[in-house]
DNA sequence: AATGGGCTCAACCGCGGTCGG
DNA sequence: TCCGACCGCGGTTGAGCCCAT
């Protein structure tokens, strides 16, 4: 990535961009655990940080924070995005709100790239709201032979729980912790495939407050 | 095995809103 | 009221991965 690296001269003094690295994300956690976040550009520079307070926001809400969920988009929330899409447009922080441990990055990205692409194909294809029956499969339909998201907005309302977390493995140093939060940010996406077996930032958040 | 196009998503950018001095 | 700093949001970009050929 062209815009990591960057001269040694250069890393005293100019701000990074691009990808963060597992330290920056270490010490971002870390500052943010004995500190709470808010004030980024503030905290950027105590944290010792060269980003700026927007990165290390972004970072945190959309990758870091506790409770995110990733990857799987399920079928109930596809249908409340699209239902509060409907009814809000491009709002993605507020539709994001109502869908916990998503991030308006995640679902702005996950509109764009598969809704609104398979949308424009539907229609295209002269067959508007078969893509709406596709996705609901399986779901029910009202009296008008079209969907009813209602039921399962209201559902996905209840579901706050956060994402389960495995910790039949926990690490013992800060070697592993590094190895582990490596792995995280290193293995390869699956497309939407199951990624359960991918480290979460909870996980890295526990080894933290462990350490 | 090579490769080129499509897809995904993390991260950046720009703009508008808010707040304190 | 004005101004600057900061924050939050939505749009966009581009690196990396996947997959068909």
């Amino acid at each position: 990535m062209g815009t990591e690296r960057l001269s040694s001269s250069q890393d005293d003094n100019e701000l990074r961009k691009g990808p963060w690295t597992m330290e920056e994300d270490l010490i971002l956690i870390n500052y943010i655990a004995n500190h709470g976040e808010g004030v980024w550009n503030s905290l950027a520079k105590a944290a010792g940080l060269k980003r700026t307070g927007k990165s290390c926001r972004l970072r945190w809400l959309n990758y870091l924070r506790p409770g995110i969920r990733r990857g799987n988009i399920t079928p109930e929330e596809q249908v409340l995005i699209m239902d509060l899409h409907s009814k809000w447009g491009n709002r993605w922080s507020k539709i994001a709100r109502q869908l916990p441990g998503r991030t308006d990055n995640e679902i702005k990205n996950y509109w764009r790239t598969r809704i609104h692409k398979h949308m424009k194909q539907q229609q295209e294809g002269d067959k508007v709201g078969e893509l709406m029956m596709s996705i609901a499969s399986g779901l029910e339909t009202n009296d008008d032979g079209g969907i009813s998201p209602c039921s399962q907005v209201s559902s996905i309302h209840n579901v706050t729980e956060p994402m389960e977390i495995s910790h039949d493995y926990l690490p013992s140093s800060q070697g592993d912790i590094e190895a582990m939060a490596y792995e995280h940010t290193t293995l390869p996406r699956e497309n939407g495939a199951n990624n359960d077996n991918y480290w979460s930032m909870e996980d890295l958040w526990s080894m933290q407050l462990l350490n």
